[in-house]
DNA sequence: CTGCCTGCAAACTCTTTGCACGAAT
DNA sequence: ATTCGTGCAAAGAGTTTGCAGGCAG
């Protein structure tokens, strides 16, 4: 999906609801899929305030859920304190995450027996599944190499 | 293995390390491995008071690292803000978690393809897998048939 | 106009840490 | 005797929330 029909999306989305469209939720839509890359609550309010300056951290948590809800976010969350978004892509909803463990970089994965097995599973305990989250640790190249990631200034 | 061999583990592990076998780090291991279900930092707090009242809050955080590290317990984080422990039994290490959307109630499942879902996947992108986690949120029966669950309480 | 939305700052939750005392080796 | 471990309370990080004013519908 184009980032123009993602937008008329969560438009969309918002009257249905009926909740209103104001300005700082498009600015935030619009710094959120202007990331390629997975961003976190406070980068996002970075990138949001270069779009409008009057966007506050308050409004980019209770945007987060929203635009979370609507599947338009995918939220990541490795365990590592914060929280992680990224636009739902092409990908589909079925991905795993191979997370560095030093630079904890994430790189997303098609992943499509997940479904498979969060049904075979559940129905074995007698549960309805309803999602189901895949996560690798691992070490990347540069950390095998040089004992550190390049992008560790991250943390 | 058996309690009594674990506790033999931990306080070997304890030595090795040059660490120190104290009363309160004693209390804290007979207060996990006294639970049967996953229990949180503060439920362990509250057992192990039980057995000495002298164990504070911060040698629970302090310990519980130090157990996970000796592979004694394993650490679960569901991303409900706090996280989760249980002793780690005759399952094995690998491990899937299913839980509870309502009551976050976590049922384990013996999940050993993952490992090999871990190697498959990070080598294909040049990494090496360290460790993996695999969790299906679900719909347990009584949320199901009631719209909640009978331990909800817990939250 | 009406009532949802907003920014601000304070509050919250879980976890970590500095310090001086106390106990294990 | 050392030196690490401990409890206490304060600090920390990330997120949530109460309030009074502002803007969408």
């Amino acid at each position: 999906m184009s980032v123009e029909a993602s937008r008329e999306k969560f438009q969309a989305y918002l009257s249905e609801k009926g909740l209103r469209v104001t300005n700082q939720r498009l600015a935030i839509f619009d710094a959120a899929f202007a990331q390629k890359e997975h961003f976190t609550a406070e980068e996002l309010l970075d990138h949001a305030r270069a779009i409008d300056d009057s966007v506050s951290r308050a409004t980019i948590y209770r945007t987060l859920p929203i635009m979370t809800e609507s599947h338009l976010l995918r939220e990541v969350d490795i365990g590592k304190g914060e929280k992680y978004y990224l636009r739902v892509g092409d990908t589909g909803s079925q991905v795993a995450q191979v997370v560095c463990v030093d630079c904890d970089k994430i790189f997303e994965i098609s992943a499509p027996f997940m479904e498979w097995y969060g049904s075979t599973v559940s129905s074995k305990l007698g549960l309805k599944p309803v999602s189901q989250r895949l996560q690798v640790s691992a070490q990347c190249i540069a950390f095998r190499q040089h004992g550190r990631c390049p992008n560790r200034a991250r943390k």
